[in-house]
DNA sequence: ATGCCGTTTCGTAAACGA
């Protein structure tokens, strides 16, 4: 089974790439993110055309998150638990079963908490302690858990092709790079890094200064797999080449395939 | 470097992103 995630900045904007990629590298699911839409307006039927079940958590404007998926998506729950204040549509998760098991997918969109000196990035550290909570109780099920999403986090300097230019952005704090490890350390493997060490494996290439054509990129996109889930791990693939297509996402779908 | 670029919105400038 190919699992991937891929933040698309905006799936109105990007319908065309989606549905070309869909056709080419024949993913199972599909964790969306940055979907910018209105569940009543997501092209679900582009979507479905290409044989894929949809479901979307999406609000107006900005965030939004969605699932694709050929086998049905199964008990399907949106928000993140742990405070009801927090209106940003940012995660979405169900049950894909098969023939030989079944796996639970989350599609998280993980608060980029810049600029650091505002609310924003306390919010991102609370979202991440309530991330860990919720991926702590999953691990009480028996089905293989894939938290597959945005996390913007740079792990790990080799994960920035300039690291030292990131020391006062969000997503390279220690606070955030250390919640990130809390994960790991909860039983949750980094699917790209259980396969390469190497540096210079990067997701998001700005859209900005010639950042691609630079290969001024970071790894921020990660899939993260319970126990059960990285015994059944067997390849990680970057589809790099999207970025260079016509309009394209300034992020990349990052695939995973597992035997299930 | 208050810059760059791109998407979205009760738009035509501002919010948001990373």
């Amino acid at each position: 089974m190919k699992i991937a995630t891929w933040n698309i900045n905006g799936v109105k904007a990007r319908i065309d790439g989606l549905t070309r990629w869909l056709g080419e590298a024949e993913p199972d699911v599909v964790c969306l993110q940055e979907i910018k839409s209105v569940d009543e307006a997501f092209p679900a039927e582009a979507i479905e055309r290409l044989g894929y079940n949809v479901a979307t958590h999406g609000q107006k404007g900005f965030n939004g998150v969605a699932l694709l998926s050929k086998r049905p998506l199964e008990d399907i729950t949106c928000r993140l638990p742990g405070d009801d204040d927090d209106a940003h549509s940012r995660w979405i998760e169900a049950t894909v079963s098969t023939d030989t098991g079944a796996v639970r997918v989350a599609s998280l969109y993980l608060p980029n908490g810049n600029p650091v000196d505002t609310d924003k990035f306390p919010y991102k550290l609370a979202w991440m302690d309530r991330m860990l909570a919720h991926a702590q109780e999953l691990l009480a099920t028996d089905e293989p858990i894939v938290l597959a999403g945005d996390y913007n986090v740079i792990p790990e300097p080799k994960d920035a092709r300039f690291p030292d230019r990131w020391v006062d952005d969000a997503l390279f704090q220690p606070e955030s790079r250390s919640r990130h490890r809390a994960l790991v350390n909860l039983g949750y493997t980094d699917a790209q890094r259980a396969v390469s060490r190497d540096e210079g494996i990067y997701t998001f290439w700005d859209y900005q200064a010639g950042a691609w054509q630079k290969n001024n990129g970071i790894r921020i996109d990660h899939l993260m797999l319970s126990p059960a889930a990285a015994d059944r791990l067997s390849g990680v693939n970057v589809e790099k080449q999207t970025r260079g297509w016509e309009k394209p996402s300034d992020h990349v779908p990052v695939v995973v395939t597992l035997d299930v």
